[in-house]
DNA sequence: AATCAATAGCCTTAAAATAGTCCATTGAAT
DNA sequence: ATTCAATGGACTATTTTAAGGCTATTGATT
C-alpha cells in the first residue's frame, strides 16, 4: 500500500508534526530557532512546508531532542545467528545494468 | 540520553541509510533519481551528506517506497478512553513568554 | 586480471533556501 | 472584550542546492 500523497502534501504534513513536537514542549518558534542555531524563517519554512534544507531540519530535530528519529529510516534487518554466519554484507554498488530490479 | 552527533555526522549517517535502502532494492543512483524526479546530483548529495533540500529528500523517499516514514516523527500520544473525554487539544501557539518551559 | 558500469567529484548556471527585518493577523490569557 | 506575544507573510541580500554535463576512480563481474 503506497503513500498517495504528493511531495507537497507530505512536506506539509511533516511540518505539522514538527510543530506538534515544538508545542508539546511549549516553546515558540523564536526559541526553537535560537536553540537549533537557525534563523526564525528556517523554522517557519519547515513547519509550513514551504521548503527547507536537510541541514535546517537536522539542527531543529537535534534541538527538539529527536535526532534519534533520523536513525530509524533503514533499520538493520533482523536475522538469526545461523543466517548471520553466511550473511554477505550489503553491496556497495548496484549491479550492472542488465540483471537489475528496474522498472 | 542525548544524541551527541554533530549535524554533519547526523546528515552523513542519514545519507548512508538512504544508500542502504537503495542498495537493498539494487537500483543505481541514476535510476533512483529518475524515479524520484530529481537530478542525479541531488541523490549524490543526499547519500553523501553534502547538503540537500527537504523536497529532494521527500521525493527520493517516495521513490523508495518509504514516504510512510515521514509520518512517524510525532506519533499521537496513546491515551485511555477516559482521558480521551477530558483531553484538551494541543495548543496552536506556545504560551506567552513568562511561564514557558524555556532554557 | 581485465572489463566496465556505478559512483565520486568538479564545473557552470539557474533556482531555492537562509538570514535579517518589518508589518499584519490571531490565539490565549486576563 | 481587550491585550499582546506568537505566528504568518512579504521583502532584500547572501548562501546553498538543483540541474546538467564531464572526467577520474573503483567495485563487481567475468
Amino acid at each position: 500500500m503506497q503513500n498517495t500523497k504528493t511531495p507537497e502534501e507530505l512536506e506539509a504534513a511533516f511540518g505539522q508534526q514538527l510543530r506538534d513536537l515544538r508545542l508539546r514542549r511549549n516553546i515558540d518558534q523564536r526559541q526553537l530557532a535560537e536553540q537549533a542555531g537557525v534563523a526564525l524563517n528556517a523554522v517557519k519554512n519547515l513547519e509550513n512546508g514551504r521548503g527547507a534544507t536537510l541541514t535546517s531540519l537536522v539542527k531543529v530535530l537535534r534541538a527538539l531532542g529527536r535526532a534519534d528519529w533520523l536513525e530509524t529510516l533503514a533499520p538493520a534487518v533482523a536475522i538469526s545467528p545461523m543466517q548471520m554466519l553466511k550473511a554477505k554484507q550489503l553491496r556497495q554498488r548496484a549491479s550492472k545494468a542488465k540483471g537489475n530490479a528496474n522498472a
